[in-house]
DNA sequence: GTCTATAATGGGATAGAC
DNA sequence: GTCTATCCCATTATAGAC
């Protein structure tokens, strides 16, 4: 997130200079929509809603603390326009990841690893493939869904998500009928779980391994998850093939 | 940072004769501690750091906002002490279940269940019987455990718990030397991931089924996560009988 | 040794300049 | 339609009363 693409607004206000182009200025205000945008994106992702202020995502994005209050109204409201910018083309894609896998062939237990793939690899991509702005954005959708039920402002998360994970339940107790609905729900909920604390950076497994192990190597960490997921299936009573 | 360590009763007036003043309803300083604990332990556990204000703690314990800089100086402070007074019980209860573990004979799935059992019993014992203190404190580890790296005020956590995970780990990877050390780290990773999502109380299993199963039900909890965990260790190399 | 009154700053939000 | 100057209140922290 380099910040010499372009130049920061004039500090002072009293010499503006007579310009050759009768109005620069303009040409500022969508992008400084935008900037606010990825700066709270940025911040709300590292310390969460309560961590961060106006102030300090004003800062980070080179404007006046009031412009947030302008371009997205309170607090609250910035919060779901950072939610909302990129949560349909998140979910649809990953909406499409799972339709491809569940028309797969083979074993159950090959459609099953699809299925739990077909969660995981669509996060890790955006997070790791899809630019700065979507590594901050999976990781807030991490932090959110790691927040005690009854916070306010997590209300856009659940709103956007809550559906596409039914369909992954659903796609699972289809391919298992064996299992009990509840264990279905279970173990695709302790799959969340892993994941979302994985994305949230929290350095727990580096810490505690001493540095020797890290969890943010993604690409890496993939294979392991879909390997302990598939398995922890079978736990629950996921026949074999 | 260097505060002492406090050890403070929940709500206890036994030690009220420790000052012999003259008007002891009036003084009422050991109590006005441990509620300000108790009411720092509670807020903070549903709504982090950051969410919760020196105000907001003072209010709910009944006393002056300036009282809790008395007691236990900056928010900062406040924090530690709220961990540290039940830290050490809750390790060394811990690391005695583990002791207790290892020692059992069995078939190494038996074993190694038993020591996974290890991990979220002593866990989920104090928080659905310890008291109502310690079900606000086991929510805020496992919500502090969820964190972004970088957090300052996490240190604490990290300073009490990071030794006793190594000790869970050692015990697995001696139990099953067959295994990569690496995938033991990231099997007890993953396990304490899906620990602490259920221990925050994110409410995310029971929207997503409609209510229909419920993630606070512990004691139902663990033995599906349990059987989950260690077949998903299989998953990852983990050796049969 | 405990608590009250008050300070000094940072918080989100608004009215109006351009 | 964009942005600047300003508001009022909540926040943490301290100084001093008892």
């Amino acid at each position: 997130m380099g910040g010499n693409t372009l130049k920061l607004a004039e500090t002072s206000g009293a010499e503006t200079g007579a310009k050759a182009s009768p109005k620069p200025d303009r040409r500022r205000a969508p992008e400084t929509a935008a900037r606010i945008l990825d700066a709270a994106e940025s911040l709300f992702s590292q310390r969460g809603f309560y961590g961060v202020s106006l102030r300090d995502i004003a800062t980070e994005a080179g404007v006046q603390v009031a412009l947030t209050h302008y371009h997205f109204g309170s607090k609250d409201d910035l919060f779901r326009a950072v939610i909302d910018r990129r949560a349909d083309e998140h979910a649809d894609g990953m909406a499409q990841t799972l339709a491809q896998a569940v028309t797969l062939a083979g074993s159950r237990t090959d459609r099953r690893r699809a299925i739990i793939r077909a969660f995981i690899t669509p996060i890790v991509d955006r997070s790791m493939r899809g630019g700065p702005g979507w590594k901050n954005y999976i990781r807030l959708m991490a932090l959110v869904a790691n927040l005690p039920q009854g916070e306010a402002f997590v209300s856009p998360f659940r709103q956007h998500f809550d559906d596409l994970i039914a369909a992954y339940v659903h796609a699972l107790h289809a391919l298992h009928p064996e299992m009990d609905e509840g264990d279905v729900h279970w173990c695709f909920f302790f799959f969340q779980a892993m994941t979302t604390h994985i994305l949230v950076e929290s350095g727990m497994l580096d810490r505690q391994s001493g540095g020797r192990f890290s969890s943010s190597d993604l690409d890496a960490m993939v294979d392991r998850l879909v390997d302990f997921v598939a398995a922890g299936f079978t736990g629950l009573g996921a026949g074999g093939d």
